[in-house]
DNA sequence: CCCACTTTGTGCGTGGTTTCACAAGCACGT
DNA sequence: ACGTGCTTGTGAAACCACGCACAAAGTGGG
């Protein structure tokens, strides 16, 4: 009795386990980088933030990787979760629209942590191509394609305005991106099989406000820490 | 620990609406510039990129503002979601971590669409600290207590480096701070009462490339690609 | 006034997600 | 070898979200 299977889990990981995933990561490897050899799901889940039944359940899809009695080793953890998310193969990411957000995204180092490379950066406006930002010159977006195909992109990120975002998704989609993490605040219409992703800035806040809002009215329950004076 | 399981939610709208609100808000106010007077749920669905049956039960948590065999009267309806989500009153925002992120977020002009005003930007690094950016002057870090009670502030952005967003965000809580938007790849513990919102660029990537590997592994096909001998 | 047509609001079945609670499993000390 | 203590992995229950399908309610034409 040896061998240990080298793909253990089947297909079908719950989606909102898979969007945790990366943030137990980023826990893990936090431990990794203090020295810490194993971890419980309890420890663990309290660096996540969640709940340590809900972390072993998210684990327990992707295999049996603890031990009774001790917990996870921390090392193997790493490995096994990167794995699973793709990241232990090279992605290539365009950004498109090097505005401010462009430009932070690709500052952002953040990013390169492990399996993310950028590898283009493309701009409308003349006066920004050309530009060396973080390291890499900014190319014209009717090089997209040639772009896209040089470095075997396979992500794009998308940080124009709302007006280009739907264009520059179509060339995406048309070269052969079928990942697109949009930043501009639009609903891409995207055909099947391509998935985008979105993050928006102001959909954010408006949430906070709501809830601050109910804080604010009639609540009757103030936070927990303050002398319940909330003053608008 | 935090036993506070009773109150999902006093007399309230699901979490999965509120997200959504913004979504709709911003989709009936392009089809207000573009001068449309009513829209039905089947429009109004389609622009914001969901289900019309989603849609219509969404907005039937905030009251029956339709009109049946018309549809939605637009002006009535931005103004019922804005007043829900609490943008008929303004929101103060501070900035802390004024770095390439920082600096996009307070030239993002659609922040200030409605409801939400930046009035303190501040940063720990003495070359910044002074600087003029999106129109204000930096302030020094040390002066967040001073700013968030001259201006009013509600609501607190975090976008500094990973070290120091726990520090920023226990002043903010300590300053009566209660909503938080956090760009720092941590998980920040708040008190009960305090809500922390997280947008994490990486964490997306990370999405993406999961399911980007789930497609370049069984490309044509699902089933018995690799279906080999599997023991435990 | 009545009828045909349109669109909303919602009851209900279905499936996914969270949480509890506990048996099974492993390490270690005696 | 065996019991003790700790932690995982997982049934089962509760909860929530989604989408179908349809009755209710309004509009407009004849």
């Amino acid at each position: 009795m040896i061998s240990r299977p080298p793909r253990p889990r089947e297909r079908g990981i719950p989606e909102a386990t898979v969007a945790r995933l990366p943030v137990y990561l980023r826990a893990l490897q936090a431990l990794e980088d203090r020295g810490t050899l194993t971890v419980s799901s309890e420890a663990l889940a309290s660096a996540a933030g969640v709940n340590s039944a809900k972390l072993r359940k998210d684990l327990s899809h992707l295999g049996s990787y603890g031990t009774r009695g001790v917990g996870y080793e921390v090392e193997y953890l790493v490995y096994q979760i990167s794995r699973e998310l793709g990241l232990t193969q090279d992605w290539s990411v365009a950004i498109v629209g090097i505005g401010n957000l462009g430009r932070a995204l690709a500052n952002y180092g953040g990013f390169g942590t492990r399996g993310f490379r950028i590898a283009s950066l493309l701009d409308a406006d003349s006066g920004v191509v050309g530009q060396s930002v973080a390291g890499l010159r900014v190319g014209h977006i009717d090089s997209l394609e040639e772009a896209v195909r040089d470095n075997g992109v396979s992500i794009g990120v998308i940080a124009t305005p709302a007006g280009s975002a739907q264009h520059v998704a179509n060339r995406f989609v048309e070269v052969g991106v079928a990942s697109i993490l949009n930043f501009a605040p639009v609903v891409l219409d995207v055909p099947d099989g391509v998935d985008v992703r979105k993050v928006d800035l102001s959909i954010e806040l408006q949430i906070l406000a709501f809830h601050a809002q109910r804080r604010a009215d009639g609540d009757g329950r103030a936070p927990a820490d303050r002398t319940g004076l909330e003053l608008t």
